[in-house]
RNA sequence: GCGGCCGUAGUCUAGCCUGGUCUAGGACGUCAGCCUGCCACGCUGAGGACCCGGGUUCAAAUCCCGGCGGCCGCACCA
């Protein structure tokens, strides 16, 4: 259902320049979003909170890997046969079967390569129905996820694809990046980077693109030690979990290792982290909860998966990370498809697979979703505003005088020069009411005024975007004071 | 992808049914000037639109067809 907030929030969206619908003046394509100054600093800087929790503090190498995967990596990785096939579905059992396989099984005809269209013909012909329980199949449809290109001159043995998704390039580097861990686990590699997916129909804005970007952290280990050197310090973290085989419940981390919730401490770990990491951005406590996946439901490498999910109100609980055991899958398949070996021994000297634990967030998706929860459609006054905290807002601080007059206007013009050095800070002059409207709109936390006692005494008033209220301070402690205040050392009301 | 609804400035909209008076009207926003000493203020002025392509017609924003895009439902979303 289509909410007025979303329709709000989009169009404030637009209009203050975070993002716009790519290809606008072609007439767009569903599925891709540009950023524009306002979206792309709100976007490094909740990519550099995620550095800080899963690179730095982690310590983890750094990958930059290409998009473009050439198919053998896609064929052995399994992602080219589920999804570039001809599929249907049956009306009533809801299972999901190849076409061409159902008809080469059934009629023994071979149909490789045949379009979807063909062969909806030959199962309507013949009357094909669900090899499960025999009723009637839906149209055939063309899996169609990856983007296809070619490497070099179009032939047929040099297709390629662009990457679904970041970490195939941690598979494939594994051999040379565990050498350079001194072949030791755990191997931490974290990546971000764009990927790709052609969706059939996206819906919903920034909630499922085409184009997007990922932030992923590969975690390779023992398969005996699936723990983290540094779980005691998020054990106490507090996580709302909903487990395949029991009603929601609050746990702390150390509770859903300890009672059997999450089979692993590094499942608990990842957990834990990504509420961390999803409450430094902003997004509300309550709105943040765990979900184990099904068998069905979970992607076909993982052991177990656990997807992070915040809720929204336009689209209910949406999936924002996925925190998956993707066991040996990966390495075994590579080595299968590559013929590299990419075991490793443990001090006894066996021989094993790694496996894989994985975290995966979307950048785009948990944009719009803390987006959607800091937005207030209405203060009161029928203004929207954007609440976003210090550490995401793109703009922290505006200067405006009070009044256009010229002696003003140049007095804070100094203070935003000064300003400018630590802060992303606008200058704005005209009427001060509407340009606090604008700032609040855009989300920003503190408006400083400059105003006829600025010349009596020195001084500035401090606005606060969600009380409203301003106090006066002097113009040589400004800078400190903001510090404070942007980076939540200090309450607005202290001052 | 299938079915339903829809597409007029940055946004909301009038006009469409019943083709001509539309050189497309309004409101908000934008920009400029004046005013203004604290919360989308007031006055004056400026700029800005019929989604794209084809057809019917003397004449198309208006009727018809196709495309693209949006929303909703179904399906899809490893």
């Amino acid at each position: 259902m289509l909410s007025t907030k979303q329709n709000k929030l989009m169009a404030v969206l637009t209009k203050r320049g975070f993002i716009f619908p790519s290809f606008e003046i072609y007439g767009g394509v569903s599925g891709f979003y540009d950023y524009g100054d306002l979206g792309t600093k709100l976007k490094r800087k909740v990519q550099n909170i995620w550095y800080n929790l899963f690179v730095a503090e982690e310590n983890a190498f750094e990958i930059d890997t290409r998009t473009i995967l050439p198919k053998p990596v896609l064929q052995a990785s399994g992602h080219l046969e589920k999804f570039t096939d001809p599929v249907v579905q049956c009306q009533k059992c809801r299972g999901v079967f190849r076409a061409d396989h159902i008809i080469q099984d059934k009629l023994g005809i071979i149909v490789e390569g045949f379009p979807a269209e063909e062969l909806d013909k030959i199962i309507k012909k013949n009357d094909l129905r669900c090899p499960k329980c025999s009723s009637h199949l839906s149209k055939v449809t063309e899996f169609n996820l990856l983007f296809k290109t070619f490497i070099g001159p179009e032939q047929k043995e040099r297709e390629a694809f662009l990457r679904p998704e970041t970490c195939q390039g941690h598979f494939l580097l594994f051999k040379r990046l565990f050498q350079l861990n001194g072949n030791k686990l755990p191997l931490f590699v974290a990546q971000i980077g764009r990927s790709y997916r052609n969706e059939i129909s996206p819906r919903g804005g920034l909630i499922r693109l085409r184009e997007f970007d990922q932030m992923e952290l590969e975690i390779f280990v023992d398969p005996e030690k699936k723990t983290h050197p540094n779980f005691k310090k998020y054990e106490k973290v507090k996580l709302k979990v909903k487990p395949l085989d029991s009603e929601e419940k609050e746990v702390t981390c150390k509770e859903s290792v300890e009672g059997g919730i999450v089979s692993h401490e590094l499942m608990g770990y990842s957990l834990a982290k990504s509420k961390v990491f999803f409450r430094e951005i902003g997004v509300p406590e309550k709105h943040i909860r765990f979900i184990e996946l099904s068998k069905d439901e979970r992607p076909f490498y993982a052991l177990e998966t656990w997807d992070t999910q915040i809720w929204s109100e336009t689209f209910g609980w949406v999936e924002v990370t996925a925190n998956n055991d993707r066991g040996a899958h990966d390495l075994e398949s590579h080595m299968r498809g590559s013929g590299e070996k990419l075991t490793v021994r443990n001090e006894e000297g066996e021989e094993f697979i790694p496996h894989v634990i994985e975290m995966s967030y979307g950048l785009d998706r948990p944009i719009y979703c803390l987006l959607e929860s800091v937005f207030v459609e209405n203060d009161g006054r029928n203004w929207s505003y954007l609440k976003l905290n210090g550490k995401v807002a793109p703009i922290e601080v505006a200067v405006l005088p009070v009044v256009n007059k010229e002696e003003m206007v140049k007095k804070s013009l100094g203070i935003y020069n000064k300003l400018r050095k630590k802060f992303n800070v606008k200058h704005l002059t005209g009427y001060v009411g509407k340009n606090y409207a604008k700032m609040d709109e855009i989300g920003v936390l503190y408006c400083v005024t400059v105003d006829g006692e600025t010349f009596k005494n020195n001084t500035v008033t401090i606005r606060d975007r969600d009380s409203r209220k301003q106090v006066r301070v002097g113009v040589d402690e400004l800078n400190q004071i903001l510090e404070d205040l942007v980076s939540g050392k200090k309450n607005f009301e202290e001052l």
